[in-house]
DNA sequence: TGTACATCAGTGAACGCGCGTTCACTGATGTAC
DNA sequence: TGTACATCAGTGAACGCGCGTTCACTGATGTAC
């Protein structure tokens, strides 16, 4: 039987790597709930005491998680930046490029609202607000480009504009949890990215 | 000593009541996480053993704060429709309510992005859902007055417009917990406000 | 108005469970000679 | 090329802790007579 087998011996390096996207992939599936130091080495096919091989901790564990997360958010960014010139064909983009991500990565949101972010040390909360101050200023750079180049309305605040824009899809998000995927997050993005042009484009 | 004398009898009726405006409080405070039976009875000044003559378990007590949710949510609602007869006023209005609630009242968001709720049971991912469906159909009905009266533009999608204007405020109220307070919703609203005023109203 | 009894809220000890973590060990891998 | 040894990833048993829940009991409250 494969499961009363001792698992193959690899370095700590591919091991960190392997445990970090178990980790990812159970709270994309389970949540933060389903986050146990057991689940994470049975999906990387350890025994969970093996774990320790590698991270000081389960919070060691998280960290990891939070790099892959960053890593995936910055990287919308600057695809995006790559694809136009436009700023608000960049941010119309991203928009969708971020509503995919959520799609495919359910990890993001329940990262973002767990509890265990906010409540279990200073130190986690103040790196996930880092995160996200990050993506809002990227955002807020995008906006202030179409400004200077007279796409968007000069007298709006970009940083308003940024968290508006995260509103776009955030509440859609929450609603798709809730209806188990029933609700149709791409067709409403669609829908509130007319609603917002609108609103910041200059005429 | 208080504590080691035994809590005066009272009837089922007040308890459930004062343990409900516990749990909600404890929500507020410590988030779900810190929602424990030991705490409530703590709260309450009652044994952790007692919650149960008035109460099932745990769960049912979770059932009763979200009884107080929703009572203070529609309570807004309600009260703006009283407040005044112009839709998009009462939106603004409604707008700067919730966002008092929220800074008052923490365990709005905690409650809505925990996942005790999303992954617990179904019947309270649907319970909490059909909390939020009502709320932003009440929302939708506002914009559809306004665009019968002339206020709103016609060919906008109100369940859409209702996702967009919780997205005015969500976001923030996110950033908000992240930075411990130290960040104005209210003011974000205001600005906000203006924005999704300009993308909606009829000119 | 006074007494006997039923009702039921409050108590504290105890249990089971899940979970993070520790630790002595095993044995495969790769290096030194 | 072959052998001895150090390194270190994997193992499984065990522990401690927090927490929800149970249960036999206590004793105050209010009703029946």
């Amino acid at each position: 039987m494969e499961s009363s087998m001792a698992a193959e011996k690899l370095d700590t390096e591919t091991r960190q790597e392997q445990i970090a996207e178990a980790a990812l992939s159970i709270v994309a599936s389970h949540g933060m709930k389903g986050l146990s130091v057991a689940a994470v080495a049975r999906r990387v096919g350890i025994v969970p005491s093996a774990i320790y091989r590698h991270f000081h901790g389960k919070d060691d564990v998280l960290d990891a998680v939070f790099d892959l997360f960053r890593t995936k958010i910055m990287g919308n960014v600057t695809a995006v930046r790559g694809e136009t010139q436009d700023p608000l064909e960049r941010l119309q983009r991203l928009l969708m490029r971020h509503v995919r991500l959520i799609r495919e990565n359910e990890a993001l949101p329940r990262i973002i609202f767990s509890e265990e972010v906010h409540y279990q040390s200073v130190a986690r909360r103040a790196r996930l607000h880092g995160i996200i101050r990050d993506f809002l200023q990227e955002v807020a750079q995008i906006v202030r480009e179409g400004q200077r180049a007279g796409n968007v309305k000069a007298n709006l605040d970009p940083k308003t504009v940024s968290l508006v824009f995260i509103g776009l899809f955030q509440p859609a998000a929450v609603l798709w949890h809730l209806t188990g995927g029933g609700f149709d997050v791409t067709r409403h993005a669609r829908k509130a990215w007319k609603i917002f042009r609108r609103a910041i484009e200059a005429r």
